[in-house]
DNA sequence: TCTGGGGTCCTAGGACCC
DNA sequence: TCTGGGGTCCTAGGACCC
């Protein structure tokens, strides 16, 4: 918690719904509703006037149209929000250089770097409103709600506390007044499952939270949890506001109006979806090791399976190989209401790089001889296969070899084997990681049925 | 014919290594 | 022929956020 109430959080009000009814007149004053229009979609975002009847985020679709059935109901326009949001951050980033999206409608900016003469709450709350009348100007009368305090987390609060197109500054001295009759919803991490917890424990506000020992608090939620809330009952918080934020993984998924049950059908999805995962990490500059199928069940089970990488990978192939190969080990003959694809384990360079980085010679120069026993960690350069992942220092080496895939380990040795997403692995063979044969090895394609 | 899509973070168990 | 402790990586699931 800072001495100064520097920390602001801008949220603008009703989002989605807000830049359709600028974007069309028609549906100004009237209820809009954004979301998935589908049998099986959730709203989004329900405008003010929306919301008048009941309609809320996350809410199905279904509810809100038996709610308010004379609302616009509209799938979204996805580039409009990011321009328009875009236009924002650039408002907020012309104020202070520290600058921290949340989401396309929030973001937090620390004050202490804006340049201002000083933080005092009139100080802040003049810029507060030249901020908000800006962000108006630039996205054409959208309104936003700010909060400025001490702290991120109070900071989130004072925004939520005066919407729509409110400002609250909590003054430095006076957040444990503010914070203690709220209930503990309010803070930001606790939601259905904890509320739930705690009332159990007895507790329903942050006064009440701030009586439980971190302790009990920790047996009550775990032990992240249970340490955040403890500080956060007391308006302890020192997370700084972080730019550039690195994204952590890119997945694609999608809901079937229709439980899917034909397999070949969920492989074609899985493929275009591993494509489209490809495409937006290429367009990214990133590449990861860790593919990630998800499948919900006709009952809401969700499953996750993953396999990882020897090294990153943004190739559509090799995705999609691998989140076949994952969907042919699970159940599906019940139906399944949802397919996605991810890719974690994201570094900021690709496979090319790494070869690049470690010599691209045809002639491995290795200190070894054939007599002498292999060393604990090669030193030579990495098999060179077509799209070869493996390089000195890894331990599994992973290529695209023909129709399918060579897969091998070892530290000084290298096994191989070849197998495609269809296939049960072929026989394996070890060379010595400095042995020539290596690089000369072929697996037995003939014998491999083509990949569909 | 309840229950989206795109994310983040945490937990827990097992494998493996030293 | 008994039995460690710590650290890291991987997998699976769950809570939560907008």
């Amino acid at each position: 918690m800072r001495a100064h109430a520097s920390v602001l959080h801008l949220d603008l009000d009703a989002f989605f719904a807000a830049v359709e009814q600028r974007d069309k007149p028609s549906l100004r004053g009237k209820p809009v509703v954004v979301g998935g229009v589908g049998g099986r979609g959730v709203v989004s975002t329900a405008s003010y006037e929306a919301r008048v009847y009941g309609v809320r985020s996350a809410m199905s679709t279904r509810e809100a149209r038996a709610r308010c059935p004379h609302a616009a109901y509209l799938s979204g326009r996805f580039e409009a929000y990011r321009s328009t949001s875009a236009k924002v951050m650039a408002v907020l980033r012309d104020c202070s250089p520290l600058v921290e999206p949340l989401s396309l409608d929030e973001a937090f900016v620390d004050l202490a770097q804006a340049g201002l003469p000083d933080l005092e709450v009139a100080t802040v709350t003049a810029l507060a409103e030249e901020i908000r009348a800006r962000v108006r100007e630039a996205t054409g009368g959208l309104t936003a709600s700010v909060g400025i305090a001490s702290s991120k987390f109070l900071a989130k609060i004072a925004s939520d506390l005066r919407k729509p197109d409110g400002l609250v500054v909590i003054e430095p001295g006076t957040e444990l007044a503010l914070l203690r009759p709220l209930h503990v919803s309010v803070i930001p991490g606790v939601g259905p499952a904890t509320v739930e917890r705690l009332r159990r424990a007895g507790v329903h506000t942050v006064e009440e939270l701030e009586r439980v020992s971190q302790d009990e608090l920790v047996r009550l939620v775990g032990k992240a949890q249970g340490q955040g809330l403890f500080q956060l009952a007391r308006a302890e918080d020192d997370r700084p506001v972080v730019a550039d934020r690195e994204t952590k993984s890119v997945s694609v998924e999608g809901t079937y109006e229709h439980d899917l049950t034909d397999r070949l059908q969920m492989s074609a999805i899985v493929t275009r979806q591993a494509g489209e995962v490809a495409k937006r990490l290429r367009s990214s500059g990133l590449s990861g090791r860790t593919v990630t199928i998800k499948v919900r069940l006709y009952d809401f089970t969700t499953l996750n399976r993953s396999s990882t990488l020897p090294a990153p990978t943004d190739d559509p192939a090799t995705i999609a190989r691998l989140a076949r190969a994952l969907l042919e080990d699970l159940d599906t003959s019940g139906g399944v209401r949802l397919l996605g694809v991810g890719v974690s384990g994201l570094a900021d360079w690709i496979q090319e790089d790494l070869f690049a980085a470690t010599g691209e010679d045809d002639t491995p120069d290795t200190g070894t001889t054939a007599d002498e026993p292999a060393p604990e960690e090669p030193e030579q350069a990495g098999a060179r296969w077509r799209n070869a992942t493996w390089a000195p220092g890894m331990d599994v080496v992973h290529a695209e070899h023909g129709r399918g895939w060579v897969w091998g380990s070892g530290k000084g040795v290298v096994t191989v084997r070849f197998e495609t997403a269809e296939t049960p692995p072929g026989p394996v063979r070890t060379f010595r990681a400095d042995d020539p044969g290596l690089e000369r090895w072929r697996p037995p394609s003939e014998e491999q049925p083509a990949e569909q």
